[in-house]
DNA sequence: CTGAAAGCGCTAACAC
DNA sequence: GTGTTAGCGCTTTCAG
């Protein structure tokens, strides 16, 4: 990589000052044609890409908007540092139809042992579980870059990982015009700190004070409208509750919508939930069993998440306990996999990609608003019945 | 947002010069304890975070890697700019159990129809096509982002759309210390651009050169050897091959690999795949039902990705046309979606997670010795052998 | 329409 | 240890 040309290299190459080679991309149309085209003809045989570091100082503003998420991968496998089969490509030439299988390249520059390039393997039905949180936050990355890109800006997303995270949330703020943090993701005084810098907008969790924008989903609105459907449609009475994680700022405001659900209809709420788990479809599989152990089965289990659910919907069928039959199981997110079991799940549906969108709005809008009062927004959710609850 | 602080202000605040501010982040251990702590103090005071700009321009390294994307998305749906209710939170303050319902915030700043909170819904099965590739990306940038995170660094995220694409991975070009592009995602022209000033990885595609570095998968290797099963295990040898659309790069590879199995085994290939689709579910049912309404059926049917092969299947439980009885159905790619459906589908997986991983991996090493001869990093594949190809 | 020059906020020698 | 002082590459008045 040789030294990047500069604004000053594309001046002297096309005789002009650098600050006319400036206007050409700033304002095209006040630089004389012939200029210009001189300009763009030095850019082109110069490779020139203007510096977004030089351009952000000078301008105050970057185009890029931040997105900050919680890691919740495996922390465990994380640092399995996968070591790929890596070759100079100079020295692997065949190509197309040639031959094949000359697996080794001549120089190999950093070999770890051959891999093999494709194996047969018979699969059998397995479970992938891990992905849970992901599958949510890839819609809702999925969203926001879509906004993102309608407002002519891309995006920086970051994940804070353990300790470093405050590092990293910090570092992005510093390079972006705006962020996005997930609530939880962040401690409270990094977000105060941030605050002064740049916009933030706060998603998912609870209503902020004024502090920062907010973006949610209305979940307890969502629980409390299933659980409805439960009492009145079904007349089931007989519920447990499985919850979350109490770190989960959502986790609260589905077990809150529970509660009031059943408190308007003259039902004492119980004060806590049957049991809490950890979102995962195994957490979700080792409280199914708790539950079909007992001596009595409830009517119904209300799960705070669907992976939570399908959890419950593996273990009674591995008991041989019918769902809905003999136990009617609901979950919380509206995820894929959700529509795909056996039975389908019955849930709430989260508007993540919307969720991403409204995000990317409202940091915009403050963006081009500074002055204007901290936006709240709270997107709708639907409540899909499906055969996990509905008697055929 | 005041004008943010900066180095200055912290070190007249601490009463230092800026260069011992700038030291306290870069070699804390050079600064005398007491000094370090009336400048931490005065960071915090003020709320001070580093502008990610100066520093990659003093620096010429942003800590920043790129990921650029072909945009897939439906084009035409792209538009509907969904505005979200949204109002100023300081109108609303109820919270926690208090009233509910008291929908509509005293000062609607900007609301559209308030929107129901919660709808309930009787959801019919229904299929999720469209996120095709998304769900490939998703899991590449999974990868990538937690590859760059074990780096030290963050990800810039960038899709290219329509026309404007050329200009969004200029733009990202000058913010990052390397791009990885997915191949096919920007022109050869702006590809050699962006290399004149940072280091690009290709995804994806036929090896190149020894232009750029190289990640990919073992796409003709995985058809072959799926084939050559279906070939030699099965007997098979009535097949017709399903193509995708031209334009992908891997599609031709898969294409070379199913005729090298055929060849390979004495056995003269078509000159052209049977048929060409779009990739999708519905048009591997369209092409399903032009199969199934033929004189006869061929014994299996191999297609160039998952989409449409499970789009094939549908077509045939639609014609009554038992898979794998009458007529076996193969995918590519490892989709979830091709572990759950009924029967299952017999797939190539790619490790795309890995791939993401990988890609990183070879920028950073690129990054950290920019003379060493171009790498290239083929990914294995596993053949997946499941129910659509496997007669019980 | 174009050029000169002053920053933007930070790092990195180089002095002290 | 800490301060001084050049830049880093670009935008933006302000003259001309």
């Amino acid at each position: 990589m040789a030294k990047p040309p500069t604004v000053y290299d594309v001046a002297t190459r096309a005789e002009v000052s650098i600050a006319t080679v400036s206007r050409v991309f700033s304002s095209p149309d006040t630089v004389r044609e012939a200029t210009k085209a001189r300009v763009l003809a030095a850019v082109h045989e110069l490779g020139y890409v203007a510096s977004g570091n030089a351009r952000g100082l000078a301008t105050r503003r970057t185009g890029v908007l931040g997105l900050f998420f919680p890691g919740l991968d495996a922390m465990d496998e994380l640092r399995g540092r996968t070591d790929f089969l890596m070759h100079d490509v100079a020295a692997a030439t065949d190509r197309d139809d040639g031959g094949r299988d000359t697996d080794a390249p001549s120089e190999p520059d950093s070999v770890s042992t051959p891999l093999p390039r494709a194996t047969v393997i018979r699969d059998i039905p397995a479970r992938t579980d891990t992905r849970a949180l992901n599958l949510y936050l890839d819609e809702v990355l999925r969203g926001s870059e879509l906004e993102a890109w309608l407002s002519g800006r891309v995006l920086l997303v970051g994940v804070g990982r353990g300790v470093t995270s405050g590092q990293t949330v910090l570092e992005m703020a510093g390079r972006v015009d705006g962020l996005i943090v997930l609530a939880g993701s962040a401690t409270e005084e990094d977000l105060a700190q941030l605050a002064r810098r740049i916009p933030i907008v706060v998603m998912a969790g609870p209503p902020r004070g004024d502090d920062f924008d907010h973006v949610s989903v209305s979940n307890e609105e969502g629980m409390g409208a299933l659980t409805g459907h439960l009492l009145d449609d079904l007349g089931v009475t007989d519920i447990v509750y499985l919850a979350g994680s109490v770190e989960s700022p959502d986790d609260h405001e589905r077990w809150t919508g529970f509660r009031r659900a059943l408190r308007e209809r003259g039902i004492t709420p119980p004060d806590e939930p049957w049991r809490r788990s950890d979102f995962t479809r195994e957490g979700g599989r080792a409280a199914g069993r708790v539950l079909l152990a007992a001596d009595r089965l409830p009517r119904a289990i209300v799960c705070a998440n669907d992976q939570m659910a399908l959890g419950v919907i593996d273990a009674a069928r591995i008991a041989g306990v019918d769902v809905p039959g003999e136990l009617i199981v609901t979950g919380f997110d509206g995820i894929d996999a959700g529509g795909l079991s056996t039975p389908r799940l019955t849930t709430v549906s989260q508007p993540m990609e919307a969720l991403g969108r409204a995000a990317v709005q409202v940091l915009v809008r403050r963006l081009e608003d500074p002055e204007r009062a901290s936006m709240s927004v709270r997107l709708p959710v639907e409540v899909l019945l499906r055969e996990s609850s509905e008697p055929a």
